[in-house]
DNA sequence: CGTCTCCTTGATGATTCTCAATGCGCGTGG
DNA sequence: CCACGCGCATTGAGAATCATCAAGGAGACG
């Protein structure tokens, strides 16, 4: 299940990719990124990131493929709480001792590259690192923007807006490290796994997906979607990039819907 | 809406009722918490705590009443994401800048405290702090695995298993600050609220709460419930006790149900 | 060529929602 | 004191959403 690979493969960039997004690093900072990169590993799809009740251990940055973070019922139902794609980071914890919440596992081949020092500057020296303490900051708060979103969609809307939501939300987030141009973006998931993700049947699932192709919303290809009507999904499922450090930010007004632009 | 009382009315013991669960004390850290309960202030039902989208500013420690934080979809329907209980502190982030991503608004007449300085301890000087440190980092843990539980009640669960597990939630977050007996707990929500965090009409769950009634669970009278039978509504709901810091923890295991008790 | 995974379809039924109306308690003002 | 309004709980009826069961098809792969 899990190989051992000592010599970076491709992705070091990602993570820069992803956390200057958030904060201007020091140089110093920076060397410190890139050498998170340094010893990866190469796991199959399936492969247990995180289980839940033990005790965390290292935090990881997810390079390359899909994982999510779930838990099931006893009885085996399976609620997938949110997805991790690349560049996100997972087994962070302020918390010392603490224990997961969720279990966490690979959707997709998977490589991910040990993040204990990353996790160790921000949580115990973040006066050292200013820069990586805040980027750590604002992808934790993204995180729980996109858990709020995940329980607005299930609790609150019908298969369809779900579906339109995610879509844009996923095609958001792969856009951010570049791997989703305006309108296609890799979706490697199965019906099921969505379909737990959304609280809905499979076969719900499958015909609210056809619902979505046959308004000519969204195609599908071999593990790959195509956004048709941005907007129209937009408005659908009440979508609104996620804004988390204080910018601008568009107030809710009923059916006004800020419109969005997947190249950004 | 709002009255600034000078005087501390009662509760101060709240905040080291809850907080002392967490971690242990030194006495400036024990000195330091009873100062946060100096200045209250009274809010009535619906006052806002906590706007979306604009810069959150200080942190609080609800010291009596109920809130939530929730969100409204364009079209008006509205998902309640947790419920702050007495004890709870809110408004505190890691991130500076940070703008909210809930609102937040009290549902019963409330007391609350200014909580900037512990705020700003456990930021800023948290190796100064180190028991307060930790006990609000576990604090935190558990709004997420509360946030955890909701997305799985509303995504994977029954409107009956629903309420099973969301009674249990709360009996054990009152008990934790000595709200809650073995069995009776104060219960002020009224059916639109349950229903908007639940993810359900109300109708349905008026007729869901009737059942429960009539299978003899749970009671209703004027504001508190009555658990009646909590090991049937644990196996029921699927509910157990969260746990976030390392000790023991019963692995998740079909229909096993780690039985639950209201005492502890 | 068989098997496996995943997608798709049809049929049926349960869950849950919406609309509409009624009742009940409580405070307020006449 | 009583009528009234208001918020909240409750009920009935009908419809939409969504789940379940069962079966078939398409593609990948050894």
């Amino acid at each position: 299940m899990r190989t051992i690979e000592a010599d970076p493969p491709t992705d070091a960039g990602i993570i820069l990719r992803r956390l200057s997004q958030y904060a201007e690093f020091s140089p110093e900072e920076l060397a410190f990124l890139i050498e998170q990169a340094a010893t990866t590993e190469k796991l199959s799809a399936g492969a247990e990131l995180i289980v839940e009740c033990e005790p965390m251990n290292r935090p990881h940055v997810l390079l390359s493929g899909w994982g999510c973070r779930y838990r099931t019922l006893a009885d085996g139902r399976r609620q997938i709480f949110e997805f991790i794609l690349p560049g996100d980071m997972y087994g962070l914890c302020h918390r010392p001792q603490a224990i997961a919440l969720t279990n966490a596992i690979t959707l997709t081949p998977c490589v991910i590259a040990d993040a204990s020092p990353l996790g160790e500057a921000v949580l115990e020296r973040p006066q050292d690192y200013p820069g990586l303490a805040a980027a750590c900051a604002t992808t934790a708060s993204l995180d729980e923007a996109y858990l709020l979103n995940q329980l607005m969609r299930v609790g609150r809307q019908t298969a369809y807006e779900r579906l339109a939501h995610l879509f844009l939300e996923i095609a958001h987030r792969l856009s951010v490290v570049g791997l989703a141009d305006g309108e296609r973006l890799s979706m490697p998931l199965t019906q099921e796994i969505i379909a737990d993700a959304m609280g809905l049947s499979v076969v719900h699932l499958n015909r609210t997906l056809q619902q979505l192709r046959r308004d000519k919303l969204i195609e599908f290809k071999n593990g790959s979607a195509r956004i048709l009507q941005p907007d129209r999904l937009a408005a659908i499922g009440d979508f609104r990039v996620p804004q988390v450090t204080s910018n601008e930010c568009v107030p809710r007004r009923p059916f006004g819907g800020g419109t969005f632009s997947l190249a950004d």
